[in-house]
DNA sequence: ACCTGAACACCGTTCAAGT
DNA sequence: ACCTGAACACCGTTCAAGT
């Protein structure tokens, strides 16, 4: 049977997930799919749209705040959802940094994130600035967390980093954002 | 005369700068010193450590804040200040984010954005946290306008990033850091 | 329509051997 | 002490040619 745009794109998360963006190339994944290099480039354009699929997918399983609490409790809630999801995934920062740099508010969790920071209590015109500072917070946690795993698992004095830890030092900050998001007076 | 390590990480800085981490391979410094790829080895364990040195050197052309001025105004004097430094050099966000992760504090203006962060109202228990919020909005706002600005110049009918109105973007993210800075009540 | 084979122009890193 | 030459094991992308 041929090769599906979908297949591609389903195994190039299964590769992330398991060895992280190093092994995540166009060679390997036609390898693990039995095709030539070549092949990959009838189904997607190059590597950069290929990950930006990616970060959709990862995005994409991400369930979306009840309604019935206060806007700002349900962006704190979105947020560590979106920030959970994504640490256990080796890399995550980066490919979906990459996606969101192209496309701010393709992915649905990401849009959502913008309309609670609106809800609770951005005023409209600074609505994206706002939900970019929580996107980066978010990536950056991220990237801190797996970039501190990586070293200990490296040098064997350093710390491995807590996940318990690693999560309220993030809430720290994000209620920094929360209690900013009210225009002064 | 032989090679200094100097001489190997101040070329790195200045390829970075013309041509961005694209261009910046161990090879391509190599034939810039007009030496052996091999030789780099003698003078940084690896591309890693160079990267590293080189974000110290962005890092350490910044001005430090004047101390006459309340902490709050001298924050984010420093933070648009090392926004408008790195926003210059390509990819500096990826540069720097990597020497951040391994190595918080080791540059001067990164210090000074956490004691400021302290001086401005934020509980020591929670400066460490503020000040990563402070520089992960500041990464990603250099990331963000730098990859629209290559995206505008990819696709023809892609707005490019006014500067502006990025600073400006960058500043009501920032403030609402520093409204949200003293714990409530 | 979809894929292979082969090529082009690259990577980071290692290491014996030279000076 | 410092560097070269050569190798090892890779990259992303293109494209004529095949089915």
């Amino acid at each position: 049977m041929a090769l599906s745009r979908d297949q591609v794109v389903s195994t190039a998360v299964d590769l992330l997930r398991r060895y992280g963006l190093g092994d995540l190339s166009m060679r390997r994944l036609a390898r693990e799919l039995g095709v030539a290099p070549g092949a990959l480039y009838w189904h997607v354009a190059n590597k950069q749209e290929l990950l930006v699929e990616v970060a959709d997918v990862l995005l994409a399983e991400i369930v979306s705040p009840p309604a019935d609490q206060p806007a700002a409790d349900a962006l704190v809630g979105l947020a560590v959802a979106v920030r959970e999801a994504l640490v256990k995934v080796p890399d995550a920062a980066d490919v979906v940094g990459l996606a969101y740099a192209v496309e701010p508010g393709a992915a649905r969790p990401l849009r959502d994130l913008a309309r609670l920071v609106h809800d609770a209590g951005a005023p409209a015109a600074e609505r994206d600035e706002v939900a970019a500072l929580v996107v980066h917070h978010i990536l950056g946690s991220v990237a801190g967390q797996q970039d501190r795993a990586l070293a200990a698992s490296v040098d064997a004095d350093l710390p491995a980093p807590d996940a318990t830890t690693e999560a309220k030092a993030f809430e720290v900050g994000l209620s920094v954002i929360v209690r900013g998001l009210a225009p002064s007076r």
